[in-house]
DNA sequence: ATGAAAGCGCTAACAG
DNA sequence: CTGTTAGCGCTTTCAT
């Protein structure tokens, strides 16, 4: 059997208590005492059972994380972030892929009760459906990581996508572009409407008019990105430039571009939205806004983490707006105009 | 506070004993008995504590899955099938990033110790170092994912990396080609040398000589595999085919071929292995070794939970071997030679 | 078929 | 500074 509390107690030859203290590093014990149930400890290997401590204090040094898929590779930077930030407050993070299903999360949020987790964040994509409610009731804190519930009181961390989709549109319309064609992440989320706006926005500033024609719907997914294009290419003329709603659906629009015989940046420049690890690579060198993933995951992980820390206050939510970051690479071409400076900041920026 | 079994015993009338059976739907309970806790759980939302269940049962419902880095497709693939067959085991999944540190790993093993969690499963790389020998005077099951411990007896999964390298060498040979270079995985982890000896194997068998000019050393990543392949530009003659020990190196050396103004297939043949999702873009359409990542995962998960199922039935470790496919694409090229039956066989399996 | 009672391993007043 | 004593919420004999 597992040695436990009281062993170590015999063995040191104190009570039970006063090898909790020590566990709980509490300052009145003396030193002798100390000592001596430090040396139990070690000769026993003695490992504090964490359900029996759980059951007591009722925290458990456990959070749970709701995401659709780790298997994405921004959701997956997301949880690395989240995860590390744990660590850093010896909390363990259990794993809730939901594959976006309601039923899903509903189960999950279940068992993360039942094993009394101490909070959890939500990662899932949809800006609806998610019912916090039972969270809510047991008074258990969740944040919000990467979205926002517009009627729901919580902390979270999201990054400002209209100014990212600005940023993508603005520097198209540097170059020089006026035909700027836009594929559209997936209805529902807010990142896509957010992403939209964005790119309305640079328009209008750049007194553009916004031609229905030029908009393409995706869903953030490679394939929807190729089909789209292909749509946009048959459907317009004089388009050349698309930002795309996500890197995927970008690499889909790239695909399109180049099965036709036509160049990017030469003939459509293209610029995505996330800067997923695989936009980097020397054979796509996509121009993309990036997003601080890792970041997103560690913040919306202290806030939970702090909010554990001290229940006791009181502090009203936070919402945390992250700013993205356009780094250009390839896909965009390069700066035709006379603001060559401007261009140039941006380069460095990105670096 | 939370309702415990008791406020559903005292509201159905009943003691905690038989509450406590229906939890566990013990067959002699009467259909009153039965129904009258059911209500009164419901009226209540009652929810079971975890952690008193697993104080007095010693079973947590919970597993630990170790791991270098959730944000490695490869290893996001892996832990989503353990994640999926531990929620059809109604378990959950500790995640736990080590960045292969071997001073994390054991802090982890700690914690997960300490959680009392019912079996772990490992998915680091390294071939030696891991010090389970926590685990087993604890006597808690573990299974190696992707790699096998020599020395120790243990349920693994692995994939069988030798047929993988023989496979994809085998096939470049049978397109013609007998220059067939290497880029090697990093020292110390089995399934590069298992990939190498394959690709010996392959040679060997043709009867083509292995020249030690035409391997070069990498790590399985992106940049490494890059430089490889500059080098052996730079150093060999006659090169027409080159052998990646992982898609993220075949990907460099495709960049490496581009850059110098050579194309694949045409002036050198690229074949990868693990078939990560990019390497299905059309951008890239990497011929490939896929590995059964999910599959890894899953299996892994079902032996350990089976194990943790019955720790009565003392079974030996078991070792599962998963065979790999080769998944031919655009950067081997076509078929040159007489066997274009096999060629299509191939890729009629590939599909 | 059901209840009483003793634990599981720890923490947390409360005395001293 | 240290020990005693109750729990935390559940399972599990052992009676009945």
């Amino acid at each position: 059997m597992e040695p436990t509390i009281r062993d170590v107690a015999r063995l040191a030859g104190v009570s039970k208590s006063t090898v909790s203290r020590v566990l709980n590093n509490d300052p009145k014990v003396s030193d002798r005492a100390k000592g001596a149930v430090g040396d139990a400890m070690r000769e026993l290997d003695y490992r504090p059972n964490a359900l029996a401590r759980g059951l007591s204090t009722s925290r458990t040094g456990t959070i749970g994380l709701i995401m659709s898929d780790i298997t994405n590779p921004f959701h997956a930077e997301v949880a690395r972030g989240v995860e590390d930030l744990a660590a850093d407050y010896e909390s363990n993070v259990i794993l809730c892929n939901t594959d976006g299903r309601p039923t899903k999360e509903q189960a999950y949020i279940d068992l993360l009760l039942e094993k009394r987790v101490d909070g959890v964040i939500f990662l899932s994509a949809k800006m609806d459906e998610s019912d916090v409610s039972m969270l809510q009731a047991r008074q258990v804190p969740f944040v919000f990581a990467g979205r926002t519930l517009l009627d729901v009181e919580a902390d979270s961390v999201v990054v400002d996508s209209v100014l990212g989709g600005f940023q993508a549109t603005n520097h198209l319309i540097g170059l020089g572009h006026r035909r700027i064609a836009h594929i559209s992440g997936p209805a529902r989320v807010s990142a896509s409407a957010d992403r939209y706006e964005g790119y309305c926005q640079a328009l209008r500033r750049a007194g553009i008019f916004i031609d229905p024609d030029l908009v393409a719907d995706g869903d953030f997914r490679h394939d929807r990105g190729y089909r789209a294009m292909n749509q946009l290419l048959d459907r317009t003329t004089g388009m050349t430039a698309v930002f795309a709603g996500s890197d995927y659906m970008a690499l889909g629009a790239l695909e399109a571009i180049y099965e036709r015989g036509l160049k990017a940046p030469d003939d459509i420049a293209v610029v995505g939205f996330d800067d997923i690890s695989f936009a980097r690579l020397h054979l796509v060198q996509l121009t993309t806004v990036a997003q601080p993933k890792y970041d997103i995951g560690a913040i919306a992980a202290r806030m939970l983490l702090e909010r554990i820390g001290d229940p006791s206050a009181d502090r009203p939510p936070q919402k945390v707006v992250l700013p993205p970051k356009l780094v250009i690479r390839r896909t965009c071409g390069d700066y035709l105009g006379p603001r060559d400076f401007d261009s140039e900041t941006h380069r460095g920026d990105s670096q």
